[in-house]
DNA sequence: ATAGCCTTGAGG
DNA sequence: CCTCAAGGCTAT
């Protein structure tokens, strides 16, 4: 068992598991990494995978297969247009905020961890350096056991399952989101939220024809939910230590049951969900009697999908990630439950590798959350307004660029290029909403 | 081609 | 000034 207590450089890159020399080109990654990255961009070098386009890439494989080294680069989130076009030396780029507010989020992280994560456990200090620690106590009865290599992951007992050593890739690279929220979310479509600039007027448009095609761009509708949806990371946070905060209210020996823990978590994680529907176009413009319906009616539903959809992020089969950060191995979860439970693990499990293998991602699972939400199943709404009617859908804003869609009328998905000319002042007057690209 | 080390230079 | 992420250089 590893650990790294990150401190920053202690940090492993995310791309091929070596020692971390910096933030490069959007992220923390290694030297060689970087390199790489630099010289397929710069050289507009084009690989082919020999194999499935699944290669491993770790420190001692990476040079085996640079096709999929360069398509983990860009899942990770390395940003091609980090690499300048005209090869200009020194100063900074516009992302140097980015790396800062990245910088103070770990650092709070780490505050946080030393000052709470140690008083949950009575027995170990904070250890003098990682591979001093003792984790070998063995009496926090409800402890989970956890494989994940997160120090935040072990809030409530030691890991006690040896772990795989692979990238953890939604947890590495979270981070970085909430200064990019059109993060690469998949490799062909590195950035669809970041300035127009960032996409024109570099000089790779064409670069990966196998790998990355030029994407369509995405309707403003979906970039607007895009926008609403959450930096996991700091849900994980919040929820870490509103957690750590209620378990250090209580008394030391009071441990809450593996079961409870897991209600709490779940309580949280609805809290979280509330919030995002609150603050999602739309919705924040309902009565709160119409808000109340609507989750009311798909609360469970879009809890089930963001446990599926982490765990499609996840890509273990044989462990579950929680919204925690930690990682739990599927055999444990499977002993500890009565049967029911443990089928719809499984159902869950399976899903998400199906899910996995379609390749979900994150633009997605935002429509459809989007989409349980406004379930048109849902009768009595007040709000008859927002509730749409087929006719004035697809209006468009006063650019005459921006379609306004509702969701809420099945069948209703318009064409970009929708044929109403109405300014999106007067749709949003009547509908008291606004258009989501011009907000 | 790779990867470790070097140089550069805007911004703090 | 110093920092540190860019690009450059070069032995392997």
């Amino acid at each position: 068992m590893e650990y790294t207590y990150d401190d920053d450089l202690e940090e492993l890159c995310p791309v091929c598991g070596d020692k971390v020399s910096g933030y490069h080109y959007g992220l923390l990654t290694c030297e060689s990494c970087k390199g790489f990255f630099k010289r397929t961009v710069q050289n507009n070098k084009r690989y082919t995978c020999a194999e499935n386009q699944e290669c491993k890439i770790d420190k001692t494989q990476r040079k085996r297969c640079p096709f999929c080294r360069f398509q983990k680069c860009l899942n990770v989130g390395m940003r091609l247009e980090a690499v300048r076009a005209d090869r200009m030396r020194g100063g900074r780029n516009k992302f140097g905020p980015m790396y800062k507010r990245d910088r103070a989020l770990k650092q709070q992280k780490k505050a946080l961890i030393r000052s709470s994560g140690f008083k949950l456990e009575s027995v170990a200090p904070p250890p003098a350096s990682p591979l001093q620690s003792d984790y070998g106590f063995t009496g926090t009865l409800h402890s989970l056991p956890t494989i994940s290599k997160n120090y935040e992951a072990n809030l409530y007992g030691p890991p006690s399952l040896g772990m795989a050593m692979q990238s953890h890739l939604p947890l590495t690279t979270q981070y970085q989101y909430t200064a990019f929220p059109g993060r690469a979310i998949k490799a062909e479509c590195p950035d669809y939220t970041s300035s127009p600039e960032s996409l024109t007027g570099y000089p790779y448009p064409d670069m990966y024809p196998s790998a990355s095609p030029q994407p369509p761009s995405l309707p403003p509708l979906v970039l607007e939910l895009l926008r609403c949806d959450p930096d996991e990371l700091v849900v994980q946070n919040k929820i870490v230590t509103h957690l750590q905060q209620e378990q250090s209210g209580r008394a030391r020996l009071d441990k809450p049951s593996t079961f409870s823990l897991m209600c709490r978590m779940a309580d949280q994680t609805l809290f979280s969900i509330v919030e995002w529907a609150r603050s999602c176009i739309f919705f924040k413009e309902l009565r709160v009697g119409d808000q109340m319906k609507l989750l009311h009616n798909c609360w469970s539903e879009l809890l089930v999908l963001d446990h599926i959809f982490r765990q499609v992020q996840h890509g273990q089969e044989d462990s579950i990630l929680l919204v925690t950060g930690q990682e739990v191995e599927l055999s444990f979860v499977l002993s500890q439950t009565e049967a029911t439970l443990s089928g719809l693990v499984q159902r869950g499990q399976e899903l998400a590798a199906r899910l996995r293998a379609l390749q979900l991602d994150r633009r997605e699972t935002a429509c459809m959350k989007f989409l349980l939400l406004f379930n048109p199943n849902v009768k009595l709404l007040e709000d008859q307004a927002l509730r749409g009617g087929g006719a004035g859908a697809g209006e468009r804003c006063s650019a005459g660029v921006h379609p306004v869609h509702l969701p809420s009328v099945p069948g209703e998905v318009q064409p970009a290029g929708g044929a109403s000319g109405r300014s999106c002042a007067a749709s949003a007057r009547r509908r008291r909403t606004t258009c989501a690209s011009c907000t």
